[in-house]
DNA sequence: GCAAATTAATGATTTATTCAAG
DNA sequence: CTTGAATAAATCATTAATTTGC
């Protein structure tokens, strides 16, 4: 409720434009008691250089708008349209376990399907998490829909344990972390890698997997 | 309440070695056969090569579980712990009004804050995360809490309502999703893995963001 | 006073929801 | 409507701070 949007933001900058004394140091506590790693005073950063943004405060008209945020680079278009190879290989994986690919696994799973067509790393990270919440509905919704209408008489009952049973248990329940290492990531939409690099062919693991809720 | 603490590790298992589709009837068709656009053959992926886990068909050596129980490198081996100088930053920042910086922004601050200790674009990002939604979620506690229990003597409501205020009331509101290009990443992190060795001493590379090089 | 056990905070990851392009 | 993209919510997991027992 309340989806008042407005722009209300942008009092920042006059925050870093001058930048006073900055009361940096005496306020906030840490969990319990201040670490104070060392009272060493930083030079204060230069941080307002970066920090101003977008300054839409901007009373430009609306075809003014050049977004010049150095990226775009509208080339290729908007969003990952992926071919029928990438969906297939994608959907293979998928259907063979793989369920949230760490880093490592989806730079090479974006190496391969880049010679398909156009991709980046996160448009394979997510597809995986789009694809597994999306047959996660699907089946929900299915599992419940034949719950509540159970119009069909139940003469094949079995048929209908089946079919829960075969829809892949699998390792899909609800949160069961296993913590891998992932990481975010952040360029643009461009390319340009920042891999760590260090592979060296880890035999990484796949899937944790295993029950134990708790 | 009672957190047990108990380091399950579950090794993944190799169901990747056959196709999915034993026995199970027919239910799981696929979508569509990965239809090669043209004749090409794509040299049929190895994708296999790194999604399973090392065959262990024949392993001669008694696979040695050396779980390398993160021995954690010393300086900074398991999740990131902020400095005084760096929450400071971070949380002027907030202040200032920067609820979800884009790619470069996080990658500015970084930098930045780097220069305090180690730190990762990762970390910045959820900084943002994690602290934009427990502000949301601490104000509405303290909203709710007091409609709920006016009883609460207003002796420093000043105070009080002072600090509601400083505290950045801004365009936090629902969704506002502005969309911003984003673009998770994923280098590594990777866990220690090192059994025995020294650590690599990786001393923490920050991402040159050097263009498609490998 | 110190160290193990508890507790509080918070970093990191996954899931749910929502928006918007095609 | 389908689905890629992005954000918010839930929650796991680990560390710092506090408390407790000696």
């Amino acid at each position: 409720m309340r989806s008042l949007n407005m722009k209300v933001h942008q009092l920042a900058r006059g925050l870093w434009e001058h930048e006073p004394s900055l009361t940096l140091g005496c306020k906030r506590l840490r969990p319990l008691a201040p670490k104070l790693t060392n009272g060493e005073t930083p030079a204060i950063l230069d941080l307002k250089s970066f920090i101003k943004p977008e300054s839409s405060s901007g009373p430009s008209k609306s075809d003014d708008k050049r977004e010049a945020v150095q990226v775009d680079a509208p080339s290729g278009g908007t969003r990952w349209n992926p071919t029928q190879e990438q969906i297939g290989i994608l959907e293979m994986l998928y259907r063979g376990g793989m369920r949230t690919p760490n880093a490592q696994q989806i730079e090479k799973i974006t190496a391969q399907l880049g010679k398909f067509g156009k991709i980046e790393g996160k448009n394979v990270f997510y597809w995986f998490q789009n694809h597994k919440a999306r047959e996660r509905q699907k089946q929900k919704r299915n599992s419940l829909g034949l719950v509540h209408s159970p119009r069909t008489p139940p003469a094949t009952t079995v048929a209908l344990d089946v079919n829960r049973d075969e829809i892949e248990r699998e390792e899909d329940s609800h949160y069961k972390r296993k913590h891998r290492g992932w990481a975010i990531e952040f360029f643009q939409q461009d390319r340009g890698f920042c891999g760590g690099g260090e592979e060296g062919d880890k035999t990484l693991e796949l899937f944790p997997l295993h029950p134990e809720g708790r």
